[in-house]
DNA sequence: GATGAATGAGTATTCATTCAT
DNA sequence: CATGAATGAATACTCATTCAT
C-alpha cells in the first residue's frame, strides 16, 4: 500500500509510452493516419482514452513521437558515428541494411510513405535531406536533418567517386538518380507486397547491388 | 422567358460535372481524400456545397467517379485494342508513353499511389490486376479488370520471350520484377518531384529502355 | 403560336393544380408528409419543381390546399344544405355513406389520421369541430369550422333524441362516445387494412347500425 | 482522485440510458418522429449531442431501442407466461389491464400508432402479429413476434369459445372484428383525449366488456 | 497514474426554395 | 407557363479533447 517510488513510476511512463506508440503506429500504418481514432488505438492498447493525453499532448503530437522515434532508430540503424565515408564493400552492406529495415520497421515506412503523401507533411520533411549546411531551422526537428543529409552526402560522394575508376561516358548523377529510383521502387514493393517471398526480394537486392555497386 | 433547352442543360452538366471533377481530384491529390472537405471543394470550385451533391450523391462517389474516369482515360491511352503483343520497338514507346502519362496526369496517379497506401482500399483495387480470367465480379469495376490484367500479361510475355534470345542465366521473372520496381520507383520520384528536370527524366527514362530492352 | 388565351390557361391552372394535389395527397398518405420530398412528387406528376412553386407558395401550403379541398369534398358529401337534423332512417343512411368516403378517400384519411398523430396540428384543428358557436377564428379554415361542428351537433342530437324513446338507464352522451369509438375504430381499421375484404366490412358496418340505430 | 469504479459507470450509463429514452419518446411522441431533432431531445435531456450518441448509434437506433423496450415492458404486462387461455372474468381482466396500459404508457402508444402510420414501417411491424409459426425470422425482433401473435391466438380462442354458448346465428369472427374494432377506437381516442376523463373512459370500459363478455 | 463520461467544433448530407433562362 | 441548376439553412453524426472522480 505504500505508494509507488518515483522509480516505479518512471518504469510504468516508459512501458505505457512504448505500448501506447508501438500500437498507434501499427494502426496508423495500416488503417491511415485518418482512420484511426483515439479510441480505437486506447482500446487496442487496452488503455483508456484519458491515459493517452497524459503521455501525449494530441493525435498529432503522438504522430510526431513516433516519427521522431522511428527516424532516430532508423538513423542509429545507419550507424551514425562512422566516418561517413562509403567504400565499395561498404556500399553492400548499406543496400543490406536498407532491406533488412525496410522488412523489420515496415509499419514505419507504411507511415511515412503515407504522410510524404501529402504535400504539406512532404515539404516540410523534405527540408530535412535538402542542404547539409541549413544554418538555422525551426526547432521542430533539429536531430533529423544533420543525420538525414550526411547519408545523401555519403552516397552522393559514393557515385562521385565511381567516377574516377569509369570510363569518359559514366555520369555520376544519372546512376545516383537511378539507384534512388530503384531504391524506392524496391522499398514500396516490398513494404506492400501481402505475399513477400524472400526468396525473390534477395533476388533483386542482389541485383541492385550488382547494378550500382 | 423560355426554359433552357435540354442541350443546353446538357452541356451545363458536363462543365459542371468536369469542373467538380478537377477541383476535387486536385485538392484529393494534394491535401489528401480525408484532409480535403467538401466544402474546400464547393468553394475552390466556385459553387455551393449544395450542388455538389445534385451531380455526386457522396463524397465516396465524387472519388469513384474521379478514379474511374482517370483509370479509363489512362486505359485507352495505352490503345486496348492493340493485338496484346509487345515487340522490343513497341517496349520503348510503351515505356515512354508511361512517363508522358505520368506528367499529363500526376494529380490522379498521386492521388491512386496515396489511396494503394491504405491496406482495404489496396486489398479491393489489386484483384483488378490479379488474375487475367476472373469469370464473375461484382459490378464495380468490370471494365477495369480486363485492360490491366491484359497490360500485365502483355509485359510478361514480353519478358518471357526475351528469355529465347538470352543466355541460359538469364531469369525472365527477376528482370520483370527489377522492371516494375524500376518503374514504381520512377513513378514515385517523378510525381511527387517539386522541381521536375524534364531533361533528368528523360535520361532517367533512356536508362530504363536501355537496361529492359 | 398564337398565344394562349386567358381561358386556355384557366384550364391549364386547373388541370396541372389537380394533378400536383392529387400526386402529393398518394405520396403524403403512403409515405408519410415528413418522407416525401417535393422533388417526388414532381417526379411522380411529371413535372418541374419550379413549376410546383408557381402553383403553391410552400410544401405546407400545398397540403393545406390538399386538406382544405378534401374536407370541402368531405362536408359536400354530407350534404350540407340539409335541415341539420337526423333521423333513423338518415342515419343508417349517414353511417353507411362514411363508409363510402372511407373507401373513395383512403388517401386523405391516412393523411388526415397521420397530421392528427402531431399535437401541434392536431389542436390546430380540433377547434373546428369544438363549439359550434367560436365568434371568432383567425381565418386560417373559417368555411370547415362551421359545417364541422355542425355535423357533430346533428350526430348529438340524434342521440339525445333517442333519449326520449328509450328507458330511464340510457347514457346518450356514453352511447355517443361508444359511437364515436366504433366509427373511429372502424375507420383506421378499414383505410389501413391491406386485404380489405369487403365483406367483412359490410358486416361490420352492419353491425354498428345495428348497435347505434 | 481514483477514478469511478466500474459500479458507478454503470449506474451512470444506466441513469443516462434512461433519461435520453424517456426525453426522446415524449418528443417523439408529441411532436413527430421527424420533426425531433437530436439537438432538440439533448437540449431537453440536458445533454450534449455527442452524448447521445454515446448511448446510442443513431437516431433510428434510438427509435428501435425505445420501441423494443417499450413493447417489452407491454408484454410484460401481460403475463406473459399464463397458460395462454382466457376465461370469461379474465377476459374482463384482460380488457382493463389494456385501458391502465393505454393510460400509463400514453407516450408509447402514441409514437406506435405514427409509426403504424408509415406504410413501410408498418408492413414490417404486422409480421409480428400475423402468423404465430413463422419459421425464421431475420433476427430483428424475434422475441416480440411469438408473445404478439400469441395473444391474438388467445383472443382469438376465446371469441371461438364463445361460439358454444351462443346461438346458431353467432358469428365469432365478426365478433373478433367488432371487439378490435372497439378497441382500437377507445384506444386512439383515450390516448389523443386532451382533457381525458377518466369517468368517462371507465363507462366506456364497462360497456366493452359488457358487450363482448 | 487512470478512467470513461461529457463536450463541442467540425463534416457530410438533405431538401425546401429561388431564379436565370 | 415551364425548367432544373443553384443555393443555404438545417440535420445527423464523428471524434479529438477535457475533466470530475
Amino acid at each position: 500500500m505504500s505508494p509507488r517510488t518515483s522509480r516505479q513510476n518512471e518504469e510504468i511512463r516508459e512501458e505505457k509510452t512504448a505500448l501506447i506508440m508501438d500500437t498507434a503506429l501499427m494502426h496508423f500504418a495500416n488503417e491511415g493516419y485518418y482512420a484511426t481514432t483515439i479510441n480505437h488505438i486506447a482500446k487496442h492498447a487496452g488503455i483508456s482514452k484519458g491515459l493517452m493525453y497524459n503521455y501525449f499532448d494530441s493525435k498529432e503530437a503522438l504522430l510526431k513521437a513516433i516519427m521522431g522515434k522511428s527516424i532516430a532508430e532508423v538513423m542509429n540503424f545507419f550507424d551514425i558515428d562512422r566516418d561517413g565515408y562509403l567504400s565499395e564493400q561498404e556500399f553492400e552492406f548499406f543496400v543490406r541494411k536498407i532491406n533488412v529495415m525496410l522488412k523489420e520497421k515496415r509499419s514505419f515506412w507504411r507511415l511515412l510513405f503515407q504522410l510524404l503523401m501529402q504535400n504539406e507533411v512532404r515539404e516540410q520533411f523534405l527540408k530535412s535531406f535538402a542542404g547539409s549546411n541549413s544554418p538555422e531551422h525551426s526547432g521542430e526537428a533539429p536531430d533529423i536533418e544533420l543525420p538525414a543529409s550526411r547519408i545523401m552526402g555519403m552516397i552522393t560522394d559514393y557515385f562521385l567517386r565511381k567516377k574516377e575508376i569509369r570510363d569518359e561516358s559514366y555520369d555520376p548523377f544519372l546512376d545516383l538518380r537511378m539507384f534512388l529510383i530503384t531504391l524506392k521502387g524496391y522499398a514500396i514493393t516490398s513494404i506492400y507486397a501481402d505475399d513477400s517471398e524472400d526468396e525473390d526480394d534477395e533476388k533483386a537486392i542482389n541485383r541492385i547491388i550488382e547494378l550500382f555497386k
